[in-house]
DNA sequence: TTGTATGCGTTATCAC
DNA sequence: GTGATAACGCATACAA
């Protein structure tokens, strides 16, 4: 027993024998050359085809310089919008021919030094960072470096990194002015934590379409969340603990777990969405459709943003491999979608 | 510009060159093999440490004859248990020098040409499926000719293969038991796609649970869903769709997902959940707790499950490497619990 | 167009 | 214990 599979695989050399060719006419078949003869080509490819020879991803690797892996730097999967990101990369990487090594981390700490040594292996030849968080900053080094990076949503990342992600402003603007056209005066609104980018832009523009109604955001209507399920519960008991005409008339949450908090509570307390209080989220989760009610919500196009992201890294490394670097900056926003359901209304001052 | 970063990577002759060694030592300190000089040991890890000097794994994958990934075969990560899975898979493959290539397919057709190709790369040293499905008897035959291999949950595997999952028909058998002590008599079982074992455990233990008590099942009572949202709520109208007396009073869901189509169903008919119906569901997803009602279901270990399996993945290599393959037969069952929660409760009948 | 020879960075097999 | 040196399987510059 020398390896996986008892049976000793073939190499180039073996076909090459097989063909009655050299090694180099079959790697020259292999790698789709031009200048090598039709019908040489065609024996080599038919005893190739015969003998289901498969060349060696390694050797391969260490020969080219290049493997076919790409890195997929990406916080728990059990985050939820991460699995219908790598729904998106998964699609757009089997049909190609790459694979993916998925670097699951926990962002807390700073991993820089589990960075270093997943680059330094030069065991994948780009990578795809998934809100990386603080490890942005050491990405971004290596980028200048000439490491082929795509980031995916919210970070402060230099022009120069491409990245691909949504307009937060916008969408939580068109999110409040949402409410607000239903009748709304008093938002409350829970933030995200502050580190990440995306939740400051929310808030901003949840601020913008309040402001363009002649509303001034009220301090005490904005929750501070850290983005998990408790967090909406505390904020929603902070909230709901406040005398009766204290209380928001709908609650902007900026995202959808923090949303699913907020109903937890309410059902505790026996608030009723929408007619007590409206809420929307943003995300779209999965199961946002299946709540009770469903939840209304900014729905991110997560599946596509996997995908064109891994298209954007593709395309980087064929032309770094052609010396064509582009030096124009590259930044996809996609759109976003608000999602009305059954957890938002008139407040209740208006029901006839 | 030649590779992904600019600076020259260092190699193991630089380092050799570097602390006046040969690069056999260097390989040797880098091993951790015994037979090396204290002092000699000493210099190299500190030129290596001062350095920052990482091997380069494709050179090692090819002079070895293994690489240090792992690959992980799974269906699509928005199926619920996956992330959960892979949770526990990441959280051991942190601490182990191993890294993950993630074949994420599409189980529906058979792809064994692809899995020909992963396996023929040699690419990865080990494999871990998670619900091959189809997939399973191309896997057993490469797992009898060599292949390092560990599954995850479900299948009719031969009993050679290491696999580690739960116990089905007990778990069915226990939920559907709570149900028949709370004094139900009419309990409606939709049953998860037929060519998935679990599918069939699940249905015999819910047999054997209501036969024990006296009770035949009944064929009105048993719905063939498909495991997604929408085959619950199929299930659901067809259900509610008979005579108020031909009603079940409780339902046995074989996954949550099914019992959220049911409970969408429900909502949408003013059936009440647990007063008219009590609902039960399987594997205990991540939201089931924040549904409205929280769910009544059994709660399957989804993350340990990956941790052990990697744990065991990891050790078969090991002992692989070592010559001393064993030849028992593996199959660790890892215990459920039934979680219950809101969904369920008395049938009306008892209600005071 | 095709074959030969060398290199990729490491491990493993020898002698010493 | 240590250092040359031959694999490992493929890509590629160079020669033919």
């Amino acid at each position: 027993m020398q390896g996986s599979n008892t049976q000793r695989k073939l190499t180039i050399q073996d076909i090459a024998r097989l063909a009655g060719v050299s090694k180099a006419t079959v790697s020259r078949v292999l790698n789709h050359r031009p200048s090598v003869n039709p019908s040489l080509r065609e024996r080599v490819l038919r005893t190739i085809h015969e003998y289901g020879f498969i060349p060696n991803a390694t050797a391969t690797g260490l020969a080219s310089g290049h493997t076919r892996l790409l890195g997929v730097l990406a916080p728990p999967l059990t985050w939820p919008a991460i699995p219908e990101i790598m729904r998106g990369v998964a699609e757009y990487i089997e049909g190609s021919p790459y694979e993916i090594v998925l670097y699951s981390i926990s962002f807390e700490r700073n991993h820089s030094d589990v960075l270093d040594r997943i680059l330094s292996m030069s065991m994948v030849s780009g990578l795809l960072a998934i809100l990386p968080g603080g490890l942005g900053r050491y990405l971004y080094q290596r980028f200048h470096l000439g490491l082929p990076l795509v980031v995916i949503d919210d970070q402060k990342v230099p022009a120069q990194v491409p990245r691909v992600g949504i307009d937060n402003v916008n969408s939580a603007y068109t999110a409040t002015r949402y409410l607000l056209e239903l009748g709304h005066r008093r938002i409350a609104h829970i933030q995200g934590p502050l580190h990440y980018l995306c939740s400051q832009e929310r808030y901003q523009g949840y601020c913008r379409a309040l402001e363009e109604a002649g509303i001034t955001p009220d301090p005490n209507l904005l929750l501070q969340g850290s983005f998990e399920v408790e967090s909406g519960q505390r904020c929603a008991e902070t909230l709901f603990s406040r005398p009766r005409n204290a209380w928001p008339t709908a609650i902007f949450s900026a995202n959808d777990q923090m949303a699913y908090g907020v109903m937890d509570v309410a059902e505790r307390l026996g608030v009723r969405i929408p007619e007590d209080v409206s809420l929307v989220g943003f995300d779209d989760n999965m199961l946002s459709s299946h709540l009770r009610p469903p939840l209304t919500t900014v729905h991110q196009p997560f599946s596509d943003m996997g995908f064109k992201a891994v298209e954007l890294l593709l395309n980087m490394l064929d032309s770094q491999h052609s010396k064509q670097q582009e030096e124009c900056s590259i930044h996809l926003q996609l759109p976003t979608q608000l999602c009305i359901r059954k957890s938002s209304g008139p407040p209740y001052y208006l029901l006839s």
